[in-house]
DNA sequence: AACGTGACAGCAAGCGCTTTCTACACAAGA
DNA sequence: TCTTGTGTAGAAAGCGCTTGCTGTCACGTT
């Protein structure tokens, strides 16, 4: 059978409640005392059973993140500093937390099916990484639960994501992806651009939409028309780069510069425009968001608009993890900075 | 206060013993019961107490991924498919499991602490993906606990991780690293390569070893001495392949490839390359391993080995699950394919 | 010499479930 | 009519831990 903690008292003739403190070091035990206790787990081999000790003390060492996409760096770098900081192991003693990434993949149920399943477990916190779905009754759903893990003692953290007006309990670090898309349209306009091709993420997504916004006040501010045909939707990978750039193309092949809704969409855009036979940036500019570590290897190299990723992450986790103040408000927003680097250029005349 | 077990059966006028079974769903319940205890359920929002359920049932829905770089998309993409077969959110109703994964950051202490979380927590299963370390006694450590945990009923399913014989309940799903480094190099030797560069992964990894085992055993096979100065260590990054490459190229400007241990190398070496005002592949070719998203977008696009890294985190999900038979002996070959594009050619003359 | 006063250690009451065993009602067979 | 099933529901005993409260010493204090 299994060890318990009654077994480890006998050993160390003690009581079970002396170990626990033992255990959990937080009550005044003799030095004595303690060495033969863990002593006694040492011969045993005693590992604690987490569900009885999170049932007795009602908290658990669980911390939740939720990502929508693990495979995508994007929310891996996040994640790995999220959870770097979750104290985990490898971290400062004592506060052992079990920081889990669970993959949404940018499913609405599933992200509410592992906030319940958190729930379930009493997580001592969740962090919400990257956009949210703007589905008002599915965004309602969210906000209600992140309400309910509030008051269930539950610290969440929004990162990369916009604040949830009813879930105000939420700490939210946002991305200021609208400031960014602008940023990086206006350089183009800069350089001399006026016909931009926008390949933007999936629709009814917050990050999608900023950045949408961000580029069309770009245009507005220099009198650029925005014709709703210069812009084709598609996912956050590299084939719906590929694929939106070719029907970009085909709408108008006088297109000078294209714009990704990410790093991933911009390689898929490369791609296509090499097939076609563009040269970029000499025929065509390409941009992408993210600056993610494989950018600066593109041939050319990706102007992009980088966020920090890392450090929002760790941030994000010391504030679950208690370690750092809420920004005031519960709010912050952590702005990109524009890289410009060889996938851009003056436009072909 | 948060609502208990009791508090559904008060409200559906039924004992807790029944509310339990109508949520287990193991145990017969009048169609008429079941409907009043779930609407009670529904009513009082009532989310189940995991800890006290585990506890009570002496089983967990936890399921545990071990990774050794979360920002890596090698390990992103295994992560996504096991979980996806976790059943856990999203998958078939009924094995609601929480697949959760830890990131170890290849640190051995991680690994051990991260297992005994989950051995805490009395994981149902736990995969442990990627390379192991190869230090002796913290490769008897991690078997001594796996022994423990497939003890405790837990499933342990390695995924792209060597056998460990000392622990041999585990269901072992291997990457064929020397097979894919054999044929890779055999390429290149083919083509007419003679002075073949190397850049390893970090010493003391299975991955790392077995990989240039293959290439060695391809350079043997071809009577090319192995030269030692030719082979270079790194980390599994960008940088390292960067460096790597500029120290290959400082000991032998004569160089006509390099190898590199895995994409992301491969890609920190051309960007090397490219800086040394090196064609790729008209002065040097380049090759990879993994066949990562990005590898295809590289230019030239990378000549590489693909791991079919989905299909097998799929299977190990799966068996993780008790869904899918284990291969017969506990051990399966994973063999990857040799891509060949556009970064490998002939050498120049 | 009587009496606080710390510093530790133990007792025992739960935490909120699951599950075995028992109870009951009703239907069917003897 | 009396047993034997059959289908449901409840009572209650834990699961292994935490923690408030209650001792029990060994000392300084007055």
């Amino acid at each position: 059978m299994t060890v318990t903690l009654a077994d480890v008292a006998a050993r160390a003739q003690v009581s079970p409640a002396t170990v626990s403190r033992v255990l959990n070091g937080n009550y005044p035990v003799a030095a004595s005392t303690r060495e033969r206790v863990l002593r006694a787990v040492d011969d045993l081999d005693y590992v604690l059973n987490g569900p009885a000790s999170s049932l007795a003390a009602a908290t658990s060492d669980l911390v939740g993140i939720l990502v929508n996409d693990i495979a995508d760096p994007f929310f891996g770098i996040m994640a790995a500093a999220i959870q770097s900081e979750i104290g985990g192991p490898g971290g400062r003693a004592g506060g052992e937390r079990l920081g889990v990434v669970c993959n949404t993949g940018g499913s609405p149920e599933r992200e509410l099916t592992y906030l319940t399943l958190l729930q379930r477990q009493r997580a001592a916190a969740v962090v919400l990484t990257g956009g949210a779905v703007e589905d008002a009754p599915h965004a309602a759903a969210v906000a209600a639960k992140l309400r309910k893990l509030g008051d269930a003692g539950t610290q969440v953290v929004l990162c990369g994501r916009p604040p949830a007006p009813d879930a105000p309990e939420a700490i939210a670090l946002t991305f200021d992806n609208r400031g960014g898309g602008q940023q990086l349209t206006e350089h183009l306009i800069g350089l001399g651009h006026r016909r931009l091709g926008y390949i933007a993420g999936p629709e009814e997504r917050t990050t999608t939409r900023h950045r949408l916004e961000g580029h069309r006040a770009a245009l507005a501010a220099h009198d650029i028309e925005d014709d709703p045909r210069r812009t084709v939707h598609g996912r956050y990978d590299r084939r719906a780069g590929y694929e939106a750039t070719l029907e970009l193309l085909r709408r108008d092949p006088s297109l000078t510069a294209v714009v990704a809704a990410n790093d991933t969409v911009a390689l898929g855009a490369c791609a296509a425009l090499r097939e076609a036979g563009l040269r970029i940036p000499d025929d065509v500019s390409v941009a992408g968001f993210d600056d993610l570590p494989f950018s600066i290897d593109a041939v050319p190299a990706l102007t992009t608009v980088r966020l920090p990723l890392s450090e929002a992450g760790a941030r994000a986790g010391r504030i679950a993890m208690g370690r750092e103040e809420p920004p005031p408000g519960g709010i912050a927003t952590v702005r990109g900075e524009l890289m410009v680097r060889g996938s851009t250029g003056v436009p072909r005349v």
